[in-house]
RNA sequence: CGGUGUGUAGCGCAGUCUGGCUAGCGCAUCUCGUUUGGGACGAGAGGGUCGCAGGUUCGAAUCCUGCCACACCGACCA
């Protein structure tokens, strides 16, 4: 390709509103452009990257037995409502009518497709395990799009289903996919990415494993063992290896605390420390059914946790109206006094464990000393289990050491899914005594975009992006300085045919610009291996070669070039087989 | 969906508070010339319904009302 025929105006200066690193280089470079809030064309350059990143996302899906398929983007409201999605799903799924006003949507996850594949293509147990998998755009009306091609509402995934005849055929392909997925962010050159135990949410099943690229603009908060590897957790079910220690039982004791609310004011004004107290959380969810937590003051309330302990999802803050129903003040509000018929009460084991904790009264204007979770209150009627959010520095429940907290960008997971979508869809099986079974799924993603930026999020430098060679645009990059030199000119033409013919992918400057220009563009494309061809050089007989890394800086003479950057290439490459 | 902010040439901005001649600047683009190892210089040229609609006014980029779009923070996020 010549710079002077390229798609993708590199621009000096970077637009206002983009915070991010890959955001900003991939509108500064000329790899995209936006159309609409999280919405974006690739241009020439982004193109080739994304393709490059499918192509190694296909061969490593291929590698274990994977079929590749092409599900449709629209899907009717009929196959959807088979699992109920159709009416459970937010906004975030987009629905619309055809002209026969049909409901119709956009498709934002293929389980129901691939189901109904399934379903009708699977009839034997001789045909099991099978997975299907497909490259294809994805429409998640966001309410929030942010950062580029981090978390945008039109994209392009990777999404694979297994189908098996029993658990452990899916445990043991379950492995073989977290194996193929380490391969694949190796491959793409991404270091940077760990698989961590994640909440399987709302997707159903049990197991299942994010792959997180570590980086400061991430969206999800992650806790590791100081080692990075014994223990790793997203923050939703992150746990510590909290040891609460029972002190001698004081008295109760009411105190007037005027004008202190929070846990803060209170402790303020008593003149102790927030985990001397115990905080009360009242949520609701859609039925009415009120929920009191109890958690000691220095914890805050993990709502993943506590919607998959009540086996809700739909929590929200109580009502004023609703605290009053069951007895409770809002401001002082007590575990004490209020009435378990009618608002389940649940207990951090913090709270639950911890002696002589200051909590409401029940009463406005008043706190109550010395609560003990063994001696004031039915502990019958009251749950107690983990729903703190675990906090940079507690003890890691592995190695008891304190955790580490990083961020980190999702750009892969894997689910263990069970039976939730055959059993809801009817994808059934006969088994060897002619039974019929339901299948067993997983499933298996990965955003493509989303890879390639969390790729520069971690490396690049002050002038762009630095690309392994495995998905960068061109493999190498010729900078001709003085391109008005017919001598020159000449040398770089030469080179560029001579590398294409040997299979290399090559981005020739063509343009007669200053040196300066000329690299500044060349370091925004951020193609891996670069040759300079200049008058200086060319007196020698030589031409420069220099990675974009700035690691490696030699000089070839033009005889030997085509040569040497064949195979530096070459073992280049190497590195990402 | 809540909070904040921004919409003026392809990009970045000034002008808006305090209404007034033909709406400016830098970069980019086109022409000619001189330059050429880290974003050159000179001369010339093109490019705008000032986000949209309505209103106030002799007169609106500027004031008023409504709407739209985009970004950031938060909620949400299979």
């Amino acid at each position: 390709m010549r710079m002077s025929q390229l798609i993708g105006k590199r621009i000096k200066e970077a637009p206002k509103d983009a915070q991010t690193i890959s955001h900003i280089y991939m509108i500064r470079g000329g790899y995209v452009r936006p159309m609409s809030a999280g919405i974006y064309s690739l241009l020439p350059l982004g193109k080739r990257i994304a393709a490059k990143t499918e192509a190694i996302i296909r061969e490593e899906m291929d590698k274990i037995s994977g079929q590749e398929c092409l599900m449709p983007l629209v899907m009717t409201a009929e196959l959807w409502r088979e699992t109920g999605r159709y009416d459970s799903i937010g906004d975030e799924l987009l629905r619309f009518k055809d002209r026969n006003s049909k409901e119709m949507l956009l498709g934002m996850t293929h389980e129901e497709a691939f189901t109904a594949i399934a379903r009708s293509e699977i009839s034997s147990y001789k045909q099991l395990p099978v997975m299907l998998y497909q490259i294809q755009t994805k429409y998640r009306d966001e309410a929030r799009p942010r950062a580029g091609l981090i978390r945008v509402r039109e994209f392009t995934m990777k999404d694979a289903y297994s189908f098996h005849s029993s658990q452990e055929c899916l445990e043991s392909y379950y492995m073989e996919a977290h194996e193929a997925y380490e391969r694949i962010f190796k491959r793409l050159g991404m270091t940077n990415v760990i698989s961590i135990e994640s909440d399987s949410g709302m997707m159903g099943g049990s197991v299942s494993h994010e792959f997180m690229a570590v980086a400061d603009c991430g969206e999800d908060v992650l806790f590791l063992s100081r080692d990075g590897t014994s223990y790793k957790a997203n923050r939703e079910i992150a746990v510590a290896d909290y040891k609460f220690e029972k002190q001698p039982m004081k008295e109760l004791e009411e105190v007037h605390t005027p004008n202190a609310q929070t846990i803060e004011e209170v402790a303020t004004f008593m003149g102790d420390a927030i985990e001397d107290h115990g905080k009360a959380v009242i949520y609701s969810d859609d039925d009415g059914q009120v929920y009191f937590v109890s958690i000691r003051g220095d914890f805050e309330v993990n709502e993943a946790k506590l919607k998959k302990f009540v086996g809700r999802a739909d929590l929200t803050f109580a009502t004023d109206e609703q605290v009053a129903e069951i007895g409770a003040v809002v401001g002082y509000a007590s575990p004490m006094g209020i009435d378990p018929e009618k608002v389940k009460i649940i207990f951090d084991r913090s709270a639950a464990e911890s002696s002589n904790l200051t909590v409401g009264a029940n009463k406005e204007g008043y706190h109550v000393k010395n609560f003990n979770f063994d001696r004031d209150i039915d502990t019958s009627k009251v749950s107690v289990t983990d729903i703190a959010t675990v906090r940079a520095g507690d003890p890691c429940p592995v190695t008891g050491e304190p955790l580490v907290e990083k961020r980190g960008i999702e750009v892969g997971n894997i689910f263990q899914l069970g039976t939730k979508y055959s059993e809801a869809m009817g994808a059934k099986y006969l088994d060897q005594t002619g039974k019929a079974q339901t299948m067993i799924m997983g499933c298996y993603g990965i955003g493509v975009g989303r890879s390639f930026a969390s790729v520069i999020e971690d490396s690049h430098d002050d002038y762009g992006p630095i690309w392994p060679i495995s998905i960068a645009p061109y493999q190498v990059h010729i900078c001709t300085l003085n391109a008005n030199k017919a001598e020159v000119k000449e040398a770089s033409e030469k080179l560029y045919k001579e590398l294409q013919a040997k299979g290399i992918e090559v981005l020739l400057e063509d343009r007669n610009e200053k040196a300066g220009f000329i690299f500044n563009d060349a370091d925004l494309i951020g193609i891996p291996h670069r040759l300079i061809v200049s008058p200086k050089n060319l007196k020698q007989g030589l031409v420069e070669y220099k990675t974009r890394d700035g690691q490696v800086k030699e000089s070839f003479t033009i005889e030997e070039a085509v040569e040497k950057v064949v195979t530096l290439v070459n073992e280049d490459l190497a590195n990402y087989r």
